[in-house]
DNA sequence: TGAATGATGTTT
DNA sequence: AACATCATTCAT
């Protein structure tokens, strides 16, 4: 697992530094929903919205494990082998099958329901910069899970 | 190292 | 209405 925190209007990484727009109101929604976003033309891009309603704040999920479905990622992703499945922000979308239909849904309960019945678990947690920003390239706001393989370039 | 590829927000 | 930018990926 490897995520990356975007904060409000104060981040310039973020898409909420130009405030509230069509785009980014997700962002200043009620936290547990889905962000997602088209970028680069070619990828959708897949976050969780942290913040409280009025706030900005979102999580963008860039890597993870696969653990189950693991057939219909590769085949989502056109792969042979199941190595690197979801090894990317663009990658695990297109593996994950999320779009930009998904925005906005809730991730308490339904289809996208991850945080549904979610215990706490120990885990260490590397930080680094964040990768592909120009603004804030400092800011240690990239999390991965410590020693694991399943993270992106 | 660079091309692919299109929406977004800003500037004119 | 046009432009620069972009939280990437893959092939060269």
């Amino acid at each position: 697992m490897e995520t990356e925190a975007y904060l409000g209007p104060h981040d310039g990484a973020s898409h909420a530094r130009f405030g509230r727009t069509e785009r980014s109101s997700v962002m200043f929604g009620p936290p547990g929903r889905t962000y997602v976003y088209f970028i680069y033309g070619m990828h959708c891009m897949f976050n969780a919205v942290t913040e409280a309603e009025g706030e900005a704040g979102a999580v963008l999920v860039r890597a993870l494990e696969p653990l189950e479905g693991v057939d219909l990622m590769r085949a989502r992703r056109g792969l042979e082998e199941p190595s690197g499945l979801a090894s990317g922000p663009g990658k695990l979308t297109k593996a994950m099958g999320i779009t930009l239909e998904q925005n906005g849904v809730s991730l308490l309960k339904g289809p996208l329901g991850i945080f549904e019945g979610l215990s706490p678990g120990s885990l260490e947690v590397e930080r680094t910069p964040r990768i592909g920003v120009v603004e804030d390239r400092t800011a240690p706001l990239r999390f991965l899970v410590g020693g694991n393989r399943h993270v992106s370039r």
